[in-house]
DNA sequence: CTGTTGACCAAAT
DNA sequence: TATTTGGCCAACA
């Protein structure tokens, strides 16, 4: 059986995260209606094409932080494009200690 | 087909 | 509060 979700559905749901708020990859599985397929938005986002324009960046893991090493080049990228909209780091976890979700 | 890997997660320790 | 453990699903070797 495939996903319960196609590619194109989490880019649908990704583009309509507000700037200065921030999810997680689980939240986002639960709202495409799958619940468990955290690790595969993970992939997803991964196969992300270039300059699809959609804000991967508010993307992060239920720690509360950023999934890459923290010496990575895609770390300092994302938290760049983080800090750029008003999230900030704490201690390498996001400085909002809710992850702000305005509902549907 | 089995085994490993990954932008994950929640519960147990 | 910090780590470890077990579970998760799809992609890949």
């Amino acid at each position: 059986m495939h996903a319960p979700f196609s590619p194109s559905d989490i880019w649908f749901i990704l583009a309509k995260i507000p700037e200065g708020n921030v999810v997680t990859y689980g939240q986002l599985a639960n709202m495409a209606g799958a619940p468990g397929y955290a690790r595969v938005v993970g992939n997803i986002l991964k196969q992300l094409p270039s300059g699809s324009g959609l804000p991967w960046h508010r993307v992060i893991n239920s720690k509360g932080q950023i999934s890459f090493p923290e010496a990575s080049a895609k770390y300092q990228q994302q938290q760049s494009l983080l800090e750029s909209e008003g999230v900030t780091l704490l201690n390498g976890k996001v400085n909002l200690k809710l992850y702000q979700w305005n509902g549907e």
